[in-house]
DNA sequence: TGTACATCAGTGAACGCGCGTTCACTGATGTAC
DNA sequence: TGTACATCAGTGAACGCGCGTTCACTGATGTAC
């Protein structure tokens, strides 16, 4: 059952797209490759002509989750709205659509060079990003920042008391100046 | 082969500490009980005459790993020195002698409920921790220092740049008040 | 424009492997006398 | 203290299952005329 080309480029996306969510939500290791392909609507027999192994799809599909969306003409950044909603329950409770900082951090560490690379390209972007928003143009403090984001959303997400996880995101505000 | 009950006590002491150790180094999913059980000296089927279950182990194993070392007698907590050991380049290139929130604080928010509670537990003794060793005794300032430490860890041993890994170690060293 | 055929994306069965777990067996330990 | 036997921790083969990957096949697409 040959497809047209612009289906191929969307199937392509949707695998894409499905790989980003289900990886955040459940991480690498636990994400089987019949189960994305499912979730794109295919089944898993023709993953292997669009991706060289589940490892390159892991790569490519952080790349995607990684980057930026654009931020709109002429606006100024808001550090204030994008720390209360990266440390809000909504984020916390949604890691599918949230930071791949955040949601793969631990296993990136022990992934294979090129989702390693993806990662820290992808950081090198979200830097880039956090040290515009700083009030002074400094990288040290875009990433003193980072890591405490990551680091709350990390635990708030890890722990399985449900007050002390609004805590954890409270004090990482109050400790990024926010409310 | 029956062995004394010390033999045995002093076996399932060393498949927690083996246990301990190859989790935070290589993450649940990617220890096999075979590999605990080789690292500890025995072979694989004696397992379940100490464990009920891999996540068993894994609960039990993260416990002990989170249990901190009591303070020695008299001494003042030492804020400043256990930042720079936490934010250490030793610490980063081993996992597996070293803090269990940053080497599976990921993997934890997707582990089954035991797992879960002793990483909650952890977390709570280590921040008691954090707490005695603050200058004012702040609970929301130990989170907050609590979820740099361990943000900046992760990113630290995520990323592939050796620099960049120096670097993030660095500005949360001085986020934190340190050098 | 219409037709014939080559291309190739997707399908689903199958392969090989590794893993968690079970189990019959072994032989040293612990206990009853 | 010494002996006979019951207990049970550890061994290693085996089981069942799921996963990443391969492959022969199908049939719609794209192209040459």
């Amino acid at each position: 059952m040959r497809v047209s080309r612009e289906q191929f480029q969307e199937n392509r996306r949707r695998i894409l797209e499905a790989a980003g969510r289900l990886f955040r939500e459940k991480g690498f290791s636990a994400v089987t490759v019949a189960e994305v392909m499912e979730a794109a609507g295919l089944t898993h027999g023709g993953f292997y002509g669009h991706f060289a192994s589940k490892e390159d799809l892991a790569a490519r599909a952080l790349a995607e989750s990684l980057t930026p969306a654009p931020r709109a003409e002429g606006t100024a950044p808001d550090l204030a709205g994008f720390v209360a909603a990266y440390l809000s329950a909504a984020h916390r409770d949604r890691p599918g659509t949230g930071c791949a900082l955040a949601a793969l951090g631990g296993e990136a560490a022990r992934q294979p060079a090129p989702v390693r690379r993806a990662f820290t390209e992808g950081l090198e972007a979200r830097l880039a990003r956090m040290q515009e928003a700083l009030p002074e143009d400094d990288r040290a403090a875009a990433l003193a920042a980072v890591s405490s984001l990551v680091g709350a959303l990390v635990l708030a997400r890890a722990v399985d008391d449900p007050a002390l996880s609004d805590e954890i995101l409270a004090a990482a505000r109050g400790a990024l100046g926010g409310p």
